[in-house]
DNA sequence: TCTGATATGGAATAAATATACCATCCTATT
DNA sequence: AATAGGATGGTATATTTATTCCATATCAGA
């Protein structure tokens, strides 16, 4: 037995998402409870959990193995220090950081600021995002044949990650890039059957609204990740997402839309997983 | 006895305060414990306690029936009902999102997952992160004629981020995209003077770990953004950051290196303001 | 200082909890 | 359909944990 036990919560969860796909049933059954009930795995003896589980005792121990612990009881150190930490106070964990870190400038602080003004656009994305967008986009996703991602400047990272998710999971999809200067001949090439992802931010591109205006003309449908609803790309759109990333001195970040790039691809991975009969949280790996 | 046992968190920490005076010193002693310490008080054995509150087990046994409860067992839970609640409240914000929609496997759910699982992640990345890393790494970057960016597959959206964050700045910057297949001819054109930023996850690229044995060659600093320590490009770095990116069934997020590479390329920023005088906050915007 | 009463430490015991084991049941492959 | 390999449930066992008990220490009052 390898020495692999993730040795943090951070970790474990890691690893659980990592191989839950080639767990067994019950094995699979246990990650998803402790995936949902870190409390009750921090606090609660083996049968207790078991039972809420609606697995047997021997299980979770089996499952505790499975991930390179001792027993037990060792797995379930990662998930008490996890609840503890969840529970000390906003004062105490803010002060740890302010403890390690100087000036506003320095560079630490400046990474305080992103990261916090990171978490709450997070919170605002998942706050403001509309239920029925999301399910809209990853059907149009899902029946699309081919996929066309286009993003521009700040949007390029979004778009190439975006790329980079669909291509992992089997779908069909170009970037277009517009390098060698074909990027309408590319844009020309789409058909009624696929569709288009076009994210852009402010200053809007030109080449990404011609690339939209195409897509619109030949019935594309389009998908549309935006700052602002009022530009001209969003109202093409057939689907848009209207993401604010957070700002500090000027730079803005892209975290709220990589998340939402996340989101989209991998509930299309779990949509089509489902839809071919795989069923629950299936997701492929790598 | 009476039948007076606290039921939950707050009596007991009455009951603690009003008799504390009138306990014997044993107990006095476990009662201080209890009311600075209730993480432990809902986690730990009795002998764990004991041995922290530098008394005997028993006593705490003593302690629990002088509150009127059976025994320790039951005084313990309403300490954990407490931690839990305390873990929980910190989730609570969440839960109203989840009223108005659907399941965990819904792409509004999954949404949700991403959005606390990067949250957690940008927390963890500000604790995580050595300030003396930043510093080194800015430094670098500022001292630099020309910097070199290298990233692929999941860590070509952080590298191309980074490359447009840093065109912003007016530096000199170059992305190793090997494309055209001239990868290490351009990767051979740097020189000490420069600096080589390169950041590789798992599944780690082999021509990352090429382009950075060139770069350690000639004696080109390299700033390695991984995932982990060991991996033989972390090895090789001038200075390294290890971020650990949320990750959710096997997808993995990029919130905090994108995070840290706005922190980076920011921090690049007001130092070099700094350094020409121009002072304090002041970033280039677009 | 003596005496009774209470508090305390530590070993012994009881209870519970975690773990190992094995027979049986799936599931995939031929 | 047969069969091998792994997964699972249930039980037996080992280990840990909570609790009791009692000898000794501490303390208050006479």
């Amino acid at each position: 037995m390898n020495n692999t036990a993730p040795k943090d919560y951070e970790s474990l969860r890691a690893a659980m998402s990592e191989r839950y796909d080639t767990l067994s049933k019950r094995l699979r059954q246990i990650a998803k409870f402790a995936w949902d009930n870190p409390t009750i795995m921090a606090m609660e003896t083996t049968s207790v959990i078991a039972e809420r589980a609606g697995v047997q005792p021997s299980a979770l121990i089996r499952f505790a193995k499975a991930f390179g612990y001792s027993g037990f009881s060792e797995m379930q150190r990662p998930f008490q220090a996890h609840v503890a930490s969840r529970s000390a106070s906003y004062k105490e964990r803010f002060r740890e950081v302010a403890d390690t870190d100087g000036a506003p400038d320095s560079p630490m602080g400046l990474l305080r600021e992103f990261s916090e003004a990171n978490q709450q656009a997070l919170q605002h994305l998942l706050e403001e995002t509309e239920s029925t967008e999301l399910d809209r986009a990853v059907s149009l996703l899902r029946d699309a044949e081919f996929a066309y991602i286009m993003g521009q400047r700040r949007s390029f990272p979004v778009a190439s990650y975006i790329y980079y998710n669909l291509n992992h999971l089997e779908c069909r999809a170009q970037l277009l890039t517009g390098m060698g200067g074909m990027l309408m001949e590319h844009a020309n090439s789409m058909g009624p059957r696929d569709v288009l992802i076009a994210i852009s931010f402010s200053p809007y591109s030109d080449d990404t609204a011609r690339v939209v205006a195409a897509a619109r003309k030949k019935k594309v449908p389009v998908v549309v990740i935006t700052d602002s609803s009022l530009n001209a790309i969003a109202r093409q759109a057939t689907v848009f997402f209207d993401v604010h990333d957070a700002e500090v001195f000027s730079f803005r970040s892209l975290s709220a839309s990589m998340c939402l790039a996340q989101a989209l691809t991998t509930a299309l991975a779990t949509s089509r997983g489902a839809g071919k009969g795989r069923g629950g949280k299936t997701a492929r790996s790598k």
